[in-house]
DNA sequence: GTCTATACGGCGATAGAC
DNA sequence: GTCTATCGCCGTATAGAC
């Protein structure tokens, strides 16, 4: 094996170390002692490889974030292209966001798996998720959100982020994978079973962006006629 | 200020304290020390009132979980209440459960804030997720998952669930506050600002449970006609 | 350059003295 | 109820082996 070789192969055991603690535990309930424990390597080499802890943090958080946005760029002008030259549907849009990440065979890949779990701690927490989270993915989701304002005519710009923030809310929390819902349906549903989730989550988004269709131009947040009474 | 006030007010502030913290920087990202300085306790008063610091973190989540579960079933009766003998509408249960959270002045009030943010951190991770969501708030959940039962004829458990599991997904982004919407739409949406995210989120979860009705009884999670081209 | 062994200053939770 | 002491582990700098 030469020098190249070994480089690579413990920059990645160590990643994947990482990766799979990291998604577990959080940040700050991972030491670098752990994780190359587990990547069998010694405690100074992440430190060489990638500098400080936090770093390295971001090193695991970017490495797959570019494959799952070329994987979504790709499907996104599928969709673009196919429809041409009428703008592409609501759904299909949905679910091209969605389908490269739910319904693939890499779900069952424990290393994506942890991935997923990873997204999932950085989207809702405090010290990175309004900063890493809109680094990696804010320029396609621009593109996404571009494609649905063809696919939504006149919606507000407003509506549009809102509704993009409870798609974001519901995926983000679907790859935590929890146990939640397993526990919550004694067991009918399945955390992780992303694939058996993807049509369930497609069909509720997209109905939840097909409303927006139906806003009063002048009153687009407002609560339609059969409103509810205050509480 | 007798002995028991003392101990009461002391109490108080460990916890405000640890909230504080805990929602910002999550469980192992706070120290004991760092909670006692900011409560202006010794280090060793929380440990001698909760034990150790997971019964800490835990009697943090109990605290304020207690109230918000008493807003809401008060708010669920009232609307089953008032649409007696029918049921009540979508729109209606889907209030019920946001409208406590996020339109009164609480929303305001930092400790709120704190523990809203710590609902999103819990509800998304691994450690707590599963358990602490679900010890806390599951027996609501279901009475909201029963009233929707009956507001959408023949709805499957499994859409339900997978629903409600796109509802916990979007409110407790939301509840983060993690600046992620503000990054992304420029300024326009404020995270913060969840009396300016109610509506949004209102509309949208309710369409997500509105087309649970349309589902054919027998293909309960597949796709409806216009669907997608796999991706 | 790649990697290991070790050392260091500091801070962790908490048990036990008071 | 309060304070202190203890012991262990923390991230990382560095010296030097291969």
């Amino acid at each position: 094996m030469t020098g190249q070789e070994t480089r690579t192969k413990k920059r990645e055991l160590i990643l994947d170390a990482a990766e799979a603690l990291f998604s577990r535990h959080g940040y700050d309930g991972v030491t670098l002692r752990a994780i190359a424990k587990m990547a069998d390597v010694d405690v100074a080499l992440a430190n060489y490889y990638f500098g400080p802890k936090r770093d390295l943090f971001e090193a695991v958080f970017m490495r797959r974030a570019k494959v799952l946005n070329s994987w979504r760029l790709e499907a996104l002008e599928a969709v673009i292209e196919e429809a041409q030259p009428n703008a592409p549907s609501v759904r299909c849009i949905i679910e091209a966001y969605f389908a490269p990440l739910l319904t693939r065979s890499h779900v069952h890949d424990e290393g994506w798996k942890n991935y997923y779990a990873l997204i999932g701690y950085v989207n809702s927490s405090h010290e990175w998720g309004g900063q890493l989270m809109s680094q990696q993915f804010d320029p396609l989701i621009d593109r996404f959100l571009e494609a649905l304002k063809m696919a939504i005519p006149d919606v507000s710009e407003e509506n549009l982020y809102w509704a993009y923030h409870c798609l974001s809310g519901a995926l983000t929390l679907a790859l935590a994978q929890t146990g939640r819902i397993d526990h919550l349906s004694n067991g009918l549903c399945r955390s992780d079973d992303l694939s058996g989730a993807h049509s369930h989550i497609v069909n509720f988004i997209t109905a939840g962006f097909e409303q927006l269709k139906d806003m009063p131009e002048k009153k687009k947040t407002a609560t339609p006629g059969d409103a509810a009474a205050p509480v």
